[in-house]
DNA sequence: GTGAAAGCGCTAACAG
DNA sequence: CTGTTAGCGCTTTCAC
């Protein structure tokens, strides 16, 4: 078991000073050719790496940004730290996950561990915690620090930084949409409460859908899923209680939930019923029937994510000039959706 | 913007030495109280944090982990991550993920980035393609350097270090057994590749509880899963070509996939076919019938396996004495087995 | 061409 | 009680 090898080592080894090992090393033109040669052949054989650590305590960086999500056993934010890392290792940045699990707390307290030295920036999705309270304290300390931090997918206005999202109105529109072309006007929306941006904006896009065709919002067709212990419960109940023909859901659990409540009350999909959830996951496909969905390109937001942030840790200039980029969004017809 | 406050400024402000303010921050019994509480004070007011990157450097530790996974969009990991990270905030260290993308070069090119300073120990679990190269000099490397690692599910033995896996041939022989109990012998498995470790576990299980029921072993009935995006081709195959009434696989999308075609085809599940999947997932607890499975307590899992490594480090004694944790499974009937 | 010295932020042994 | 000093591993002036 031999430690790490450091320049101090090479340089008493070689009878060198550490100044001169270090430039060698750097293939410097201040060393001679015949002692640049000795030292990196000497190296290469022991295999020498430099110290990460001591690198960072002096240039002042880290290469590696941390992505806080809610959970990683979403799909939807696998695919998204799928692309951050996928644009990340190829600029040279490490990646640190953190979960918050939904918690305000473990928030706080992850950002404040990292934010003192340990990494350049960050990508975050906002717990539900946080934005029930509404409490951005944390980011907004860290960006005050100077430390560049991209929000994604569940943002807030209060918190001005760049953003990547995709337009949850306009996505939900579209879907609804569809389903009014094919004169299905009795629409059920399964969603969260409105504290939970991305829920309200979808809520919101169904809403707003029915009054452009003047068709009158019952509110009892909308449940927002406040405990997910639950939702087969009051699934069931909305099955029992309301008709409808047609269903959206703001994720995939939802969908594939509703999806199963029907199939076990023999209603046919998709005849009878049609349904669009969101986020083209793993279960969406392999669902059976497959559900139809509203792509939401995760894959891209966390590439665009970590590209923003990693430009902004490069650029020299300190603009403070932010920009929000939303991704597109498909609507993607599988087996729940009549065409 | 004002940049981290550091020990130093805090002394000049305070026109004390950084010694005084470093030990009055510890609360040293050294200081005075007075001059213990204008530090103390000072620090809380501007919301002082100790360089981590500093104290790593000082301290030759960092408190972080690095997880080198295949994937994080499998449930299955995924799951273990979430255990990692539990254990791991608890006892204050931070987790970086790295996704080898079932790459011998990744894996390796990550590991050799972090080796240098920046983690303290390592949990991993083997790439495929290291798996089929049987290279795994980058591990032993690291572990020769005086790096704890610890591994996980897809393990070798070629390395010797504390591993974390399931007891996968006893695993799938109760699964089988339980087919065979209901007098179903007709029996298909749906694998991966041998050089892939748990595939090759899984299938030996599976050949065994037949051989040791005197039931002759058709290869045929064995499928070995080379390229995903085939799965569903050669599984059309295998209903095509062969008969059975029960269906094991590897993992939950595999099984979901087969239950998939079964319906396609009108066959009953369970009545016609049972089927039991690896991994208790998302999937399985979610699809039309709902999936029994192997349940592999992927959290515990990973809980054990920041335990593991966590213990280590922590460790002042330096035992070469490793062992291998055997996770208990379960076999978990929901709609695809007939009881 | 090579090396000594300072410094990144912090700790700890040792003086005073 | 407080301060000086050295050092973690590395880079970078600035002397020699």
């Amino acid at each position: 078991m031999k430690k790490n090898l450091t320049l101090k080592q090479i340089a008493k080894e070689l009878e060198v000073s550490v100044s001169t090992v270090s430039k060698a090393l750097k293939n410097s033109e201040e060393i001679s050719e015949a002692t640049r040669q000795k030292i990196q052949a000497f190296a290469k054989l022991y295999n020498y790496k430099p110290n990460n650590i001591a690198l960072s305590l002096k240039n002042r960086k880290t290469k590696t940004i941390a992505v806080i999500i809610p959970e990683v056993v979403h799909h939807f934010f696998a695919m998204v730290i799928s692309g951050i890392e996928s644009v990340s290792n190829q600029k040279g940045y490490n990646v640190i996950i953190c979960m918050s699990n939904e918690s305000y707390e473990r928030e706080v307290i992850n950002m404040e561990m990292l934010a003192s030295g340990s990494i350049d920036g960050f990508i975050i999705s906002l717990s539900k915690e946080s934005q029930e309270k509404k409490d951005y304290h944390h980011i907004k300390e860290v960006i005050n620090q100077g430390m560049p931090v991209v929000m994604f997918d569940r943002v807030t206005r209060e918190v001005y930084t760049d953003k990547v999202i995709i337009d949850d109105v306009l996505a939900t529109q579209e879907a609804i949409q569809f389903f009014l072309s094919k004169e299905r006007k009795k629409i059920a929306m399964i969603s969260t409460p409105d504290y939970i941006s991305v829920g309200r904006l979808r809520t919101e896009g169904y809403i707003r859908t029915l009054e452009q065709n003047d068709i009158s919002v019952n509110e009892d067709l909308i449940l927002r899923i406040e405990d997910e212990t639950k939702l087969t419960e009051q699934l069931e109940n909305l099955f029992d209680t309301q008709d409808f023909n047609a269903l959206m859901a703001v994720n995939e659990i939802y969908a594939v939930a509703a999806l199963k409540v029907a199939l076990r009350r023999g209603i046919k999909v998709p005849e009878e019923l049609n349904i669009i959830g969101f986020t083209d996951g793993i279960i969406s496909q392999h669902s059976t029937p497959a559900i139809s969905t509203v792509k939401q390109n995760a894959f891209k937001m966390g590439e665009i994510s970590a590209k923003l942030l990693i430009d902004k840790l490069e650029a020299d200039n300190e603009h403070e000039h932010y920009i929000t980029e939303v991704i597109g969004t498909e609507l993607l017809h599988r087996e729940t959706t009549s065409l």
